[in-house]
DNA sequence: TTGACGTATGCCCGTATGGGAATATGATTC
DNA sequence: GAATCATATTCCCATACGGGCATACGTCAA
């Protein structure tokens, strides 16, 4: 039972999965292709527990998927769950124009000159 | 000074600011128009002070801006921010066709089978 | 000024984070 | 079997999280 809750878990969903830069390069580099641990280690120069523990994460919201090959785990990406946050960024995608922008400022103007009807 | 780091401070970006599922929906609410704050905890159905806390943490990452009106204050949605986040998918939009998604099991399988060979 | 409204901030709490370091597990080779 | 490589797990620590609650601040009305 939950008594405290505090910030949701990394491994709640894809957004606090993503939400760590380092676990981003990860599925960055993974896109490239299929990697056994030790070569994110490398690339990353991160410390070999932390990148074992970021990839447990990615894996417990199915961002990479493992293939056991030898003594090597062979990490891949499963780019799914990102379509979550694709699709909650669709609503925004045509808001983020410069012209949209503009247009903002200038009615926040207007409103504050010609100000004083609601509704 | 910073002697240990933890997890990633929600106003550090937008990423860390939007893992949070109550400060999406009141992205969501802002996307229909300019709103005062309480007229966000009633429609969240979340306490006054939390409200004003999560739309403080989304205001120091530039994604929502204010404007006094008496003694409302209104908040109005500033998108630009979740750009990063749709620019840093753009190299993933591709891969999470069902096709893709088939293709990758083929070629595990295929790989499972035709085994032996290192390099 | 007083009071009421609208909003922000402060404090308390339990929790999980991410890095560091050490160690455990698992598979391979000798 | 033992030794080695590749990876995962465990423990420690400081940090800041988000909710609950109380309170401070700012504006307007009387």
């Amino acid at each position: 039972m939950i008594l405290s809750m505090a910030r949701a878990a990394t491994t709640t969903d894809a957004f606090n999965a993503v939400a760590e830069p380092r676990r981003r390069q990860i599925l960055d580099l993974l896109a490239r292709g299929e990697r056994p641990v030790n070569d994110l280690v490398e690339l990353l120069g991160l410390a070999q527990p932390q990148v074992s523990k970021h990839l447990r994460v990615l894996r417990e919201v199915d961002l990479v998927r493992v293939r056991d090959e030898g003594r090597q785990r062979m990490y891949r990406l499963n780019a799914g769950p990102l379509r979550s946050i694709h699709d909650w960024l669709q609503i925004y995608e045509q808001m983020w124009s410069e012209r949209f922008d503009l247009l903002d400022e200038v009615l926040d103007e207007l409103k504050e000159d010609d100000d004083g009807n609601d509704d």
